[in-house]
DNA sequence: AGAAATGAGTGTAATTAC
DNA sequence: AGTGGTAATTACACTCAT
C-alpha cells in the first residue's frame, strides 16, 4: 500500500475480437466471438456487441452460438494478437520502465519509475493515464484500453474495470476502503467459485462482511495463506511489488479431442508428440525440468494427474515421452479419454552436458502411429491469399469448399468468394507457417 | 535401542487467473 | 452433442533422513 496513487493497470479491451475488428473491417459494429471452433470450443473473447447476447468468456462456443447465431465465430490469428500485444508493451515501457506484462491484454505499469512524471497528485497520474491511453490506440491502429490507477496493484486493477470499455479510474489514496466495502467478495484476486461458496455459508458476501472475520476465522475456512491474504485484501493492505522478470517455472502441452480417444496406442502416440513439443519448447529457452507431468481428463471430465521425478534435469522429447507413457500405463482409461497433457517442471535455466544422460546408446522407440487429429487447413478468420485477389480473411469452410471474404485492415469492407479447399491459387497468408503458442519474444 | 520431532522432497488434487 | 490451454500456488499426505 502506498502513500499515492503509483501503480497503473492497463485492460485492452475485448483485446482479441478488437483485433478482428480492426483487421476485418466488415466485421466493425458487429458480433464477433473467438474462441474454439470445434465442437468442444469454449469462447476466449466477445466484442461488446456479442456481449450483448450474452456471449461471455469461458462460455461454450455451442452456448454462444445459440445465444447470437449471427455473430463471426473466429478461432484465433494469435500471430496477430502477439504482435499488437508487443506495440502496447513497447509504448509502456517507453513511459515507465518498470512494467508487469499479465498476459497479451494487460499490464501494470509503476507509475513511481516514470520519467517526466512530475508529482502523483490524482491531476497528475489522470493526465498520464489519459496520455497513454491515446498513445496505445496511436500505436495499435486504435485499440481502446481501459486503465486504473491506484495505491496498490489491487487498487489499479479493480479501477480500471470500474468504467470499461475505454475508460480511466483514479482511486484517490485514501477512499479504497469505502471502494471496496460495498462490492461483492470475487473482486479479491484469487476468490473463484469454490472460495466465494465457503464465505457464502458463512454469510460473508461483501468485502465489508470480510472485514468482520477475524484472521483465525478467515484460515480456517480457507486455509492458511489464502486466509491471511484475504484477511488483509479485505483492508486494501497490499504491497505487492510491480516485477518486470517472472522465471517460468513449468512447460506444459495439452489438448482436448474432438471425439473421446479409447485406443491406448493412439493416447501414446498423441502423449509422444506432446513430448516432443515440450522438449523443443525448453530447448528453445535453453533449460530442462526434472519432473514429468501428465494431465488426464476421462469422458466425465474427472481430471487426474500423475508424475515422476528425475535425478538430473532432461529436455530430451524421448525420455519425456517414455516417462509420459509410462506414467498413463497406471490409469484406467476405459472410459475414455478427452483430453491428454504433457508437462515438465522442475526447471533449471541450464542444460545438463552430461553424454550419460543423453539418449545417445538408447534403443530406438517403437515408433508410434500417429493417426493425426485431423488439423483444420482453412480454419475462420485467418488471414489468406488470392493470386489474383489478393488479401483476405476465411469466413468459412466446408464441403471442400472455402469461403473468403477479401479485405484488410485499411480497405473497405470487401466481396466475399467461394474456391475448391485445394485450389492452389488460395494461400496463408503470411506464409511462414502459424506461431505454435504466445509466450516467447 | 527406540521414540519422537523436524524438514526436505515427492506426488496428487484443488483452486485460480487470464 | 456440456465445460480450452497454459501456468502458478497451495494443501495435504507420505516417505526418507537425521
Amino acid at each position: 500500500m502506498r502513500g499515492e496513487a503509483s501503480v497503473l493497470h492497463l485492460d485492452l479491451d475485448a483485446f482479441f475480437a478488437a483485433v478482428e475488428q480492426r483487421d476485418k473491417p466488415s466485421l466493425r459494429g458487429k458480433p464477433v466471438v473467438v474462441g474454439g471452433v470445434g465442437g468442444r470450443g469454449v469462447v476466449s473473447t466477445a466484442s461488446y456487441e456479442a456481449r450483448a447476447f450474452g456471449v461471455r468468456s469461458a462460455m461454450s462456443t455451442r452456448e454462444a452460438r445459440a445465444r447470437c447465431p449471427h455473430a463471426a465465430f473466429l478461432s484465433g490469428r494469435f500471430h496477430a494478437y502477439r504482435d499488437t500485444s508487443r506495440a502496447v508493451m513497447e509504448v509502456l515501457r517507453a513511459a515507465s520502465p518498470l512494467v508487469e506484462p499479465l498476459s497479451l491484454d494487460e499490464a501494470f505499469v509503476d507509475l513511481r519509475t516514470a520519467p517526466g512524471l512530475a508529482g502523483h497528485d490524482v491531476a497528475a497520474v489522470t493526465a498520464f493515464g489519459e496520455e497513454l491511453r491515446a498513445r496505445v490506440r496511436e500505436a495499435t491502429g486504435g485499440l481502446t484500453a481501459s486503465v486504473g490507477i491506484g495505491t496498490s496493484k489491487f487498487i489499479a486493477k479493480v479501477a480500471s474495470d470500474l468504467d470499461k470499455p475505454d475508460g480511466l479510474v483514479v482511486v484517490a489514496p485514501g477512499t479504497e476502503q469505502d471502494l471496496l466495502r460495498p462490492m461483492k467478495v470475487t473482486v479479491i484476486p484469487g476468490v473463484g467459485p469454490a472460495t466465494t461458496e465457503r464465505l457464502r455459508r458463512a454469510g460473508v458476501h461483501t468485502v465489508e462482511d470480510l472485514e468482520g472475520v477475524s484472521e483465525d476465522e478467515l484460515v480456517r475456512l480457507v486455509g492458511k495463506a489464502h486466509g491471511h491474504g484475504l484477511w488483509r485484501l479485505a483492508r486494501a493492505l497490499d504491497d505487492r511489488a510491480v516485477e518486470p522478470e517472472r522465471e517460468t517455472k513449468s512447460v506444459s502441452v495439452e489438448g482436448t479431442y474432438e471425439d473421446d480417444l479409447t485406443d491406448r496406442r493412439l493416447m501414446e502416440g498423441l502423449l509422444t508428440r506432446q513430448a516432443g513439443n515440450v522438449a523443443e519448447r525448453l530447448r528453445k529457452h535453453g533449460m530442462s525440468g526434472r519432473t514429468v507431468t501428465i494431465k488426464v481428463r476421462l469422458h466425465d471430465f474427472t481430471t487426474l494427474n500423475r508424475s515422476t521425478t528425475l535425478a538430473s534435469p532432461t529436455d530430451n522429447a524421448a525420455v519425456i515421452g517414455r516417462l509420459a507413457r509410462t506414467l498413463l500405463g497406471d490409469l484406467d482409461t476405459s472410459g475414455g479419454v478427452r483430453l491428454l497433457g504433457v508437462g515438465v517442471s522442475g526447471l533449471a535455466d541450464w542444460v545438463q552436458d552430461d553424454l550419460f544422460q543423453t539418449e545417445e546408446g538408447a534403443q530406438p522407440e517403437e515408433p508410434v502411429a500417429l493417426p493425426d487429429v485431423p488439423r483444420r487447413v482453412w480454419s475462420p478468420g485467418m488471414d489468406v491469399e488470392h493470386a489474383e485477389m489478393g488479401r483476405g480473411w476465411v469466413w468459412g469452410s466446408g464441403k471442400g469448399v472455402v469461403t473468403v471474404r477479401f479485405e484488410t485492415a485499411d480497405t473497405a469492407p470487401g466481396p466475399v468468394r467461394s474456391y475448391a479447399a485445394d485450389d492452389t491459387d488460395l494461400q496463408p497468408w503470411p506464409t511462414q507457417s502459424p506461431e505454435p503458442a504466445p509466450g516467447l519474444p
